[in-house]
DNA sequence: AACTCGTGGAA
DNA sequence: TTTCCAAGAGT
């Protein structure tokens, strides 16, 4: 959609506009707006600072509509920071599969120990002390305090840097942290300018259902008497947008090893992608032309039959890399003393291992 | 500052 | 299909 406003010559808007907006205003404009209406999460439905926390921390570079299928039923399991704290890594890890960056599921349960045991299991409101705990850093610091306790603390994600980019015309990637960096005090000035519990939301709100990353809605946009882009008429490409690297592409085999009726599983390393994942064995094509009962059988260091590629690949996308998994079907005579990438955990057909398993892994299991 | 770390949605 | 990006943190 063509914006007209692109194409218009400078009125008064322009003029008015033409210097930093008013924090004053913004914050006038965004309260109200956001009380009169707006997306019904159910992590606005509760008070309880560790449920905010968790929410924030699933939130992280992931869509809210992926992580409203994970939020209940993980505190579910884990109601309160001294039961997360005191549960077994597998567990946490088991009730994060399937929801990405797993690391992040670490830093909350290392988190939720540390506030246990330096905070006495109740959640700081300070900033500064919320980023003492693991995994919460500058944004979830500002989020908790600001959402969860109503201190006026700013925080700055992806939608507030490219509401604020537009607000001052700042037309450097939004994301860049040197962008993101000067729009900090900026949003200091606006969530202290009012309630920062509604401030701090509203910012984020905007940006995710008007001040969008393309076709925002200007025409019902509460801010838009203060938004520089939109009096200059450079809301279409302000910010400018990122690039990102091409992501290097590697093949594998993927091993669906059977054993007296059950699956051979490897975890992952404690470091790197996936780490610390249930997954199957993966044999870079490279080092393995082919995937028949003799080479499988070198591989394994035991007897093989019926070695038989499916009839699907898996393609799995990752941020900055894809991996084009070709699944092999196989039956072991005797136990294989280990597996590709590890020591081997036998499960039962249908059967799902303690610890955590990745979307990869299930694709793969799909595809068997 | 630049890079790593998952998955899914939208255009 | 490709590109961008989503309530980022840690190194």
């Amino acid at each position: 959609m063509v914006r007209r406003t692109a194409k218009r010559a400078p009125g008064k808007d322009a003029v008015v506009a033409s210097s930093i907006p008013d924090a004053v205003a913004i914050a006038g404009a965004l309260g109200p707006w956001f009380e009169r209406g707006h997306r019904d999460l159910p992590w606005r439905a509760t008070s309880d600072p560790y449920a905010v926390w968790v929410s924030e921390v699933m939130l992280q570079q992931t869509q809210v509509q992926t992580v409203q299928r994970y939020w209940g039923e993980f505190l579910r399991r884990f109601p309160t920071v001294q039961r997360l704290a005191a549960a077994d890594q597998s567990e946490v890890l088991e009730a994060w599969s399937g929801l990405g960056y797993y690391r992040r599921a670490r830093l909350l349960h290392r988190g939720a120990q540390f506030v246990t045991e330096e905070y006495g299991g109740q959640l700081p409101d300070d900033p500064q002390a919320l980023l003492a705990v693991p995994g919460i850093g500058r944004y979830t610091a500002g989020a908790v305090a600001s959402i969860a306790f109503d201190r006026p603390a700013p925080l700055v994600d992806g939608n507030v840097a490219r509401v604020m980019s537009r607000l001052d015309a700042v037309e450097d990637p939004a994301r860049q942290p040197a962008t993101a960096a000067r729009h900090w005090p900026r949003v200091a000035d606006i969530i202290a300018a009012g309630r920062p519990r509604i401030l701090a939301q509203a910012l984020m709100e905007l940006g995710a259902t008007v001040c969008t990353p393309r076709s925002p809605k200007c025409e019902v946009c509460p801010v838009r008497p203060q938004c520089l882009a939109h009096a200059q008429g450079q809301v279409d490409v302000i910010p400018s947008p990122k690039k990102r690297a091409a992501s290097p592409k590697a093949s594998f085999w993927a091993l669906a090893i059977m054993w007296r009726g059950r699956l051979g599983l490897v975890r992952r390393p404690d470091e790197g992608l996936l780490a610390g994942m249930f997954c199957l064995p993966l044999v870079a094509r490279d080092s393995m032309a082919t995937a028949d009962n003799s080479a499988l059988s070198a591989c394994l260091g035991v007897p093989v039959t019926r070695a038989a590629v499916t009839e699907t690949s898996v393609k799995h996308v990752f941020t900055h890399r894809v991996w084009l998994l070709q699944p092999v079907l196989a039956t072991a005579r005797r136990k294989p003393a280990s597996l590709p990438g590890g020591e081997a955990l036998w499960v039962e057909a249908g059967e799902r291992p303690r610890g955590g398993m990745p979307t990869v892994t299930e694709k793969l299991l799909a595809a068997l």
